[in-house]
DNA sequence: CGGCTGTGGTAATCCGAATTAGCAGCAGGC
DNA sequence: GCCTGCTGCTAATTCGGATTACCACAGCCG
């Protein structure tokens, strides 16, 4: 029968009723009959039935006083976590990230408060909330360097989905493989004949841009054509890439795929026939497209199961290896095919 | 320059390093200047000088001790929140949800960690921890009326997204008026000379479900026909629908619209000609369907957003009303046109 | 009977911040 | 010179639970 009175019941409580100690009371439900503290089985029964009669429930935030762990996982976005689109980047990363941490019983707390300030949000504003989480991880194409370099000073327990450069001192990730797998992507269009391959992309600036952009380097040479995408539309990009004598085109953004063979159909320029297009990943951008690119897909669920699992063992001490790549998911697809004269 | 003390900092360090005590440390953190504690602002600018230097953050949860708030939204889902399928049914109540959170500068919790016992995820378990939050959300499309009788209570403050029954009191809800809806729906259905309408769907258990089944008695009276869904094929739903004459099947999912569509694509029935179908509602389960259905949508993303405001007023006493229900956005479609007799 | 070892429990302290009560020191008034 | 009042700060206490140190008592031994 829950006790009606107007505060919530407390350990001291639970003693008074039960005629003992708040400390038995404490030792009783911390099952500690070890050594010091030894609680005979009538005492700790009469203890656990005004328990179980009142419905007691500790106070998770005062255990968290004198406990090291809360069992709260941060999660920090530099986007929102619920877009409106529902193609949405991010959704994969945080399943996996659920699943995980509900096997490991935690709750995950979203750093929503974190204001947006010059365009942004930060994770270290006036009134941080970091601590409350035991860890954190942090999504986003790109983070910040100084906010990676403080989270390693203050020695924070945390994990980034996705590769990160050294900001002063190594940073704890999982990321995907983009080099490996660009590189490989760039060689079997190689084998299949091409010579003009081109990369279609940012290709700085973020860590996953970078990458990708190594990759091909790394398989096509260091003055391989590198068309950026910034304020030119997929019209322009299709006249430059025929004007260069292109065959294939890898769209480091899905999306800019997607556009690209759009434009192309309309033109009349056949893909793959005429041109082939790769995409380097999965759109960050909310797109709908059913057609089978050929390329690659992000590991994405995998990679949020990972960073919580390193999360867990940076936690522990049991962590060995505090970076890790994933491979990405070559994909066949139908927009790769040999050049016209091969 | 951080401090790369093991431990973390607490106002004792700042204390010290300033030269004063705790208890300074705090009053100048929490801007008292008034009456009893005036702090001149020499001290005051030593004290913040140090907390600049040390990157000094506030313990959230010591603070919560204390203090009442802990800006900290918890959410509670009866399923997981981050499914596999994008064209997720809560996705837009948390796209509201976090934009209301964090507009007022609250993080959300997911309580992820509820185990699953019985088939369901329960909020009263072994080590609930609903109190790390300052309130809470309730998503789901059934809720244990137990479990909402005991949050009642306790006096914990939530707020249902979804409208429920009375649980021991009254309980707090934003909910989208299915009753108004459906009937309203098949008030036109009639208006458009329908006399045979059937109710496809449970219809009962969750209120979800009663609502709209209760609209639709309202307008088609006791005894309209009501055919449930559990356990038939679209197939045998589509015979029986037939067989008995009906000219308006109104389905309490949409996925059992869209499924009703298909098959009577299959066999060469015309919807709307010879058979119109009613979507009352938005699919909870993972269904792809660009048809424009006749019928209504569920405010979904408003609700999230109205259920925050209602916390926040029940936290800071503001509320009067604490039983919500919302509009349905009525849609025309195109599945829905006169009997073929008229 | 004094000393020793186990039992069975409790008082006291701590965690980190917020808050209350109150104390020194000094100025001004009479 | 004493009381009052103000300034500027701090000691002590609180929140709820975990932990440590220790105490009272019984039983047993020599």
């Amino acid at each position: 029968m829950p006790d009606k009175a107007s505060t919530r019941l407390t350990q001291r409580d639970i003693a008074r009723l039960a005629k003992v100690s708040q400390t038995t009371v404490s030792l009783v439900l911390n099952n500690r009959g070890d050594a010091s503290a030894r609680i005979p089985a009538e005492t700790r029964d009469r203890v656990l039935k005004v328990i179980r009669e009142t419905g007691y429930q500790a106070d998770p935030l005062a255990r968290r006083m004198t406990k090291q762990r809360n069992q709260i996982l941060g999660v920090f976005t530099y986007e929102s976590v619920f877009p409106s689109a529902s193609g949405d980047f991010y959704h994969p990363f945080l399943a996996g990230i659920e699943d995980r941490a509900e096997r490991l019983g935690w709750d995950l707390l979203l750093f929503t408060s974190a204001p947006v300030t010059e365009g942004r949000r930060r994770i270290f504003h006036e009134n941080n909330r970091l601590r409350i989480a035991d860890g954190c991880l942090l999504l986003g194409r790109e983070i910040p360097s100084d906010e990676l370099a403080r989270l390693i000073a203050e020695d924070y327990p945390f994990v980034s989905v996705g590769r990160r450069d050294d900001a002063g001192g190594p940073v704890p990730y999982v990321g995907a493989d983009y080099t490996a797998a660009t590189r490989t992507v760039t060689e079997r269009a190689q084998e299949l004949g091409h010579r003009r391959i081109a990369f279609v992309g940012i290709g700085v600036g973020a860590e996953s841009s970078a990458d990708r952009l190594r990759g091909f380097r790394a398989a096509a040479g260091a003055r391989a054509p590198h068309l950026p995408t910034t304020d030119r539309s997929p019209g322009e990009l299709l006249d430059d890439l025929l004007e260069r004598g292109i065959t294939v085109a890898l769209a480091e953004e899905r999306a800019d795929a997607i556009a690209l063979y759009a434009v192309a159909a309309e033109r009349g320029v056949d893909v793959p026939g005429d041109l082939s297009v790769v995409a380097l990943g999965d759109s960050t951008r909310p797109v709908a497209s059913d057609l089978d690119f050929s390329g690659f897909h992000v590991p994405r669920r995998a990679m949020g199961v990972r960073a919580v699992e390193l999360l867990e063992a940076l936690l522990s001490g049991t962590a060995t290896e505090r970076q890790l790549l994933l491979p990405c998911e070559l994909t066949d697809g139908i927009t790769l095919t040999p050049p016209e004269g091969a």
